[in-house]
DNA sequence: TCCAACATGTAAGTGGTTACATGATTCC
DNA sequence: GGAATCATGTAACCACTTACATGTTGGA
């Protein structure tokens, strides 16, 4: 069993889903394709971790509704259990980021600045989303906790992000300012005030 | 050419190296096996994105130093100034995160504790780097400035899902709490407290 | 004495993406 | 009239991991 095989699970077990629903939800969990999803959802099924229903629909095709079984639920949970292992990022961001000097200054800033606008795009929305899940007073016990924490950590981290975007373009203003009035704003002393602010959403116009 | 391939140029366009230094080189930028290195420079060199030098080494193996050709610094310069697109995350604990309600608070509260401990290291050595680097004082134009700026990003971003860790941990503080002063901290008061301040270490012992 | 670091490579297998295939409904 | 959503599936291909293979030096 490889790790989406534990994440269908993981949905699964809060409530019964299609494959199709599945792909939407598996999105902030462990993203997988469809093509990825329906076969594996099939080999599970055979090795009696999943149930399904066959639903007939008008106006929409069929669907299967999968279920977990006492099976999966013992698998999934003795899964949790150990201790978590394997972190991947792979984002081209990044790259292009550590090459940066090889761009000129303009290209450069739009880089930082495209990021800030899809940052700020997703921040909207999970403002919105926390808003609608705060007033459910979800408590440490429900099915909900996870999503929402997971939810609240993705909005923190894009939030602190957004601060480092922030800082970057501020390094290049304050390069220029620097040659005229020699270090005044270092890198180390920005630095220093990142270290106790969180969001620094405008340093002034200098 | 795969994202694979632009990160190797990427490195190489600021010094020449082996793919053996390549192989930790990348790790903050596109983490790879040295199996998946290796024969990937031996395309990139055959069509001409690369060159390489042996080198014979006295008490160790010998290697083969690669430098990027033209040819490559073409090849991109022509890739970092199409908008970055695809990032992706896979990393089992957000699901274990997702599936924390079917944990007893005890193992739940372990989770949240071992990947505070794994941050907290990465922390620490990046402080040391960070003072390391802050010292020579890196402008926006040098060849540095990349890695510098990626090093500070995953340094915030650490230091934010610390705040995260703590703050999860003391949603189960207060849940108990609650239970004898019913909501006087809610899930929604803390959210809000975290929206102000970066790094609550401590709430104190309430 | 055994492990880590240095150094490069291949082979087999799994995981994941892209493209092919089909088809009704609703909204712009 | 075209795109988006709902809904499932297969086939070919590429990306990535694990295991196999080899060999030296220096430190615990």
């Amino acid at each position: 069993m490889n790790t989406l095989g534990y994440a269908i699970l993981s949905v699964l077990s809060k409530r019964p889903s299609s494959g199709y629903e599945l792909a939407s939800c598996l999105d902030m969990l462990w993203p997988a394709k469809h093509s990825q999803i329906y076969p594996l959802l099939t080999k599970m099924e055979q090795k009696g971790l999943l149930s399904y229903e066959h639903i007939e629909q008008i106006g929409k095709p069929n669907k299967k509704i999968y279920s977990i079984t006492e099976k999966g639920r013992i698998t999934l949970e003795s899964w949790i259990k150990e201790p978590a292992s394997n972190q991947i990022v792979r984002d081209d961001f990044l790259i292009k980021v550590y090459a940066i000097w090889l761009k000129d200054e303009e290209s450069a800033k739009k880089l930082i600045e495209d990021r800030l606008v899809k940052l700020n795009q997703q921040v909207s929305l999970q403002v919105t989303e926390i808003e609608k899940a705060n007033e459910e007073q979800i408590s440490t016990t429900s099915k909900q906790f996870g999503k929402y924490i997971l939810l609240c950590r993705s909005h923190f981290l894009n939030k602190e992000e957004i601060s480092w975007c922030h800082w970057v373009l501020n390094l290049f203003k304050s390069s220029h300012i620097s040659k005229l009035i020699l270090g005044l704003l270092s890198a180390n002393t920005l630095y220093k005030i990142m270290q106790n602010l969180t969001v620094i959403v405008e340093l002034g116009e200098f």
